[in-house]
DNA sequence: TTTGCGAATAACCGTTTTATAACCGCGCCA
DNA sequence: TGGCGCGGTTATAAAACGGTTATTCGCAAA
């Protein structure tokens, strides 16, 4: 079982790692926001653990690059009474956090609880009923038609879909999943993005059967 | 289902709010202990949440006040380490307690835990008798009739009414929740937008028989 | 540099939803 | 009896929403 820890907090970093890897976990390690992303990719863990406040890039940007491509577990470390932290964290898909500062064996229960949580079988995190998402080659294919080239937003907005199957997605949530933030003007740009996946993954576009609106709410995507 | 939280961090409150919502309870929110016992007295909640350190009142005095009229599941907010506190607020009849800081994840289980202890859980958070709604697809399906779509204020004045079965709530506090705000010229909206809810909720919109209205009072929703 | 692509901005259309307004009927009470 | 408040109903105007298309912007590959 891989986990990947980003700190700079040298110190409590060393304190994470010892406590995982005596606990039989492997550990990489990274010292800032971009390094976490890249070990990430490179590394593909099982779970991934991320202090808020980092140079480079901040945990919540990683998170949400991690987001943009997987479904891994993912712990946010916050300094206790930043609440509002913890609302964005979750919103950005973090599954759980802890608040420094935090027992070894608090955080060792966590990880455990999520990876319990999480199956750890996430045998194909990413499809579902006929669609089948490959983030590695930006593509999706459709039962057996020929797999379709995605660009980064249309990605990250049906994957956002997929992990909700047959349940709707509210337009804000996917405003703040695929784009970050969630202005007021932002609407146009989902809208848009919606038709353009709808172009590419629908057999008619102009009465689509996957990805159906629900009126007021959001979008959603059916699968048999 | 409706849950009062008191709390005077409003960031912790924003959390809970936000997390308890999500899972589709009706959250009510009171910012010091006053506010709470108000609050609790007009709005009959099912569960409450306390944090213990409040300005005007603290969370023990507000259980206590519960506690004199009402068996309503009591869930305690402690700072980590103040055993005698817990001691307390168990004598003072409080039903769990929840030491800060804390996962959503486990708020809600105990949340879940307490209802279902309760014996409240018998449904889901919005469902009352026949009448089942559902937040995230915007639709209220009653009996086994087919589901129907609701528009935003339609689910909110809904959601209102299914909080508070069986008792009438009046036309001030459905304003204020739906709304949000008490405009004098707004007794209009409420009753059109009621009209609208009856015809298509009701088998006979014309002599309603789900929505009735207390007159001089507001509306109420009978459930068998 | 130009070209091409993804993304953002903007505008238009038809539909749905919400707000404004008026009218009806009823019970109440001076 | 007539004025008044209240709730129900209907009509219409205004705003929001979703779908669609065209245009512009920024950036990196050619």
């Amino acid at each position: 079982m891989k986990i990947l820890c980003a700190d700079d907090d040298k110190d409590l970093l060393a304190l994470i790692a010892f406590t995982l890897s005596q606990a039989g976990y492997l550990v990489i390690r990274a010292g800032d926001g971009t390094t976490a992303i890249r070990a990430f990719a490179s590394e593909a863990p099982d779970l991934v653990i991320l202090d808020i406040n980092m140079p480079g890039a901040s945990g919540f940007q990683v998170c949400e690059a991690i987001r943009a491509q997987s479904r891994v577990p993912v712990m946010m470390l916050t300094v206790r009474g930043e609440e509002e932290d913890l609302v964005r964290a979750l919103e950005l898909g973090a599954d759980d956090y802890l608040s420094k500062p935090f027992s070894p064996r608090t955080l060792l229960a966590r990880v455990k609880a999520l990876l319990r949580r999480a199956g750890m079988e996430n045998s194909a995190p990413l499809t579902a009923g006929r669609v089948q998402l490959d983030t590695q080659e930006h593509t999706v294919q459709v039962g057996t038609r020929d797999p379709v080239r995605l660009t980064k937003l249309e990605l990250r907005l049906l994957q956002m879909l997929v992990a909700n199957a047959g349940h709707t997605v509210s337009s804000d949530r996917l405003l703040m999943q695929v784009w970050g933030h969630k202005g007021s003007g932002d609407r146009q740009l989902l809208k848009q993005l919606v038709h353009r996946l709808r172009q590419k993954i629908e057999v008619d576009p102009a009465a689509p059967q996957m990805l159906q609106t629900a009126v007021g709410a959001g979008y959603k995507l059916i699968v048999d």
